[in-house]
DNA sequence: TCAAAAGTGTTAGTCGTACACCCATGC
DNA sequence: GCATGGGTGTACGACTAACACTTTTGA
């Protein structure tokens, strides 16, 4: 039996962050991800992501990653968990503090189109958990990216019923079609319209303007997000 | 724009567990502090914790830990967030996974009787808050640890709501009373008899036994926990 | 005038909440 | 027989979920 002495602090662990940054393009969920072309994982995708500074927070460096990895500045950004397996990454010891961040899509892609970063589908039914454990061939995420995928999928789907997370995925403006079709994509299942519209208005977190977004078809009325009332 | 070369790993930041560790005794709730004899915050209380060791998960340092400082092994652990700010620790870099734990009274006394470590009383009414905030002297948190105390507080509060987490600070077998007060003493506000034991009842995680708890007066039967079918 | 998306109400079941009295036991 | 904690039911309001048709516009 293996009795553990009191740890030495210079065994000196690596800090990093990971972001699942997701996103809602035309009902459909999207994640960035970026291409590796080192090694370990050499031409796999991973989660955005870098070590923490010497000098900075951990949601500092999320931020910092951001920025430079997305182009991404206002961002909804919060911390997930912290993945703490020793063989985690190969080279050496490294724990991820994974944070979850959501952009609308108009703020969303200040990069993406790059050959470093590319936004992907997560699919459009419920089959988000099984493409996450079944990646195709193109898509097999370093590390243990692939469990911090899920685990921000499922924190995400727990909070939409609560917290007021969907807006961050809108612009200022938005139908209620919009709200729905974003919660729809991250619930990966249909929600009844006049149900929908009902609990929403009932909510008292958003608030009808006098515009209309003008289509191909009837008009539909803007709102904006107005947070609950203390 | 800074291609950003991996920032140098040996940055060094130390990795420590802290851990709340919660029980209820007769009604009300305590959290376990170890003193600290020594620099930094000599004589102040402090949760306990430790260093990651180079080649175990968080997870079973908080294990570890909790053996050590508390002589607990069965218990109910959940990380629950990462403390990265840098000046945290005045000595050097340290980021502290912190977790919550909670036992039953029977089993949480192997220590916490030693001059080491002691059960604090969390306050019997709402004012949990305001007592984390403004320690009296005797309860100076040493490090951030107060704020590490008030985010386990209220996310026990919220998941006690709607996970089974209740049950965790009771033994085997128990009364709808005991279960109550173990609600109350968390929640911090006194909940109505019958349409707590309704709604417990109506959720299908408990069984009743044959079995009654013989006291001064009317036995209470006992229930035991059974979790939720699937 | 037609295609397409916007918009709207009712009903039934379930859950939360407020509230007061009788029951079984030990002393 | 009395003090103490154990145990029970009902009514109202709010929310969930199921369900189909009319309105407005551009083409």
């Amino acid at each position: 039996m293996s009795f553990q002495q009191p740890i030495s602090h210079d065994s000196s662990l690596g800090v990093a962050v990971d972001i699942v940054l997701l996103t809602v393009v035309e009902s459909r969920l999207k994640v960035l991800l970026t291409f590796r072309d080192i090694l370990p994982y050499e031409n796999s995708w991973s989660l955005p992501g870098g070590f923490v500074g010497s000098n900075e927070s951990a949601d500092q460096a999320a931020l910092r990653e951001l920025k430079a990895k997305a182009g991404i500045e206002e961002v909804f950004l919060e911390q997930l968990y912290t993945f703490t397996n020793p063989q985690r990454d190969p080279r050496s010891r490294v724990v991820s503090v994974a944070y979850y961040a959501l952009v609308s899509a108009d703020k969303g892609h200040g990069r993406g189109g790059s050959r470093a970063a590319q936004w992907f589908d997560l699919g459009t039914d419920s089959a988000h958990s099984l493409w996450v454990n079944q990646p195709n061939d193109r898509l097999r995420l370093a590390f243990d990216h692939a469990d911090i995928l899920m685990t921000a999928l499922s924190r995400i789907r727990g909070k939409l019923e609560y917290a007021p997370i969907g807006f961050q995925l809108l612009p200022y403006k938005f139908t209620l079609t919009e709200l729905q079709q974003v919660f729809e994509a991250i619930l990966g299942a249909a929600i009844d319209k006049r149900n929908f519209r009902a609990k929403i208005q009932r909510s008292g977190q958003i608030r009808a303007l006098e515009e209309f977004r003008t289509g191909s078809h009837r008009p539909a009325r803007l709102y904006t997000f107005e947070g609950p009332v203390f």
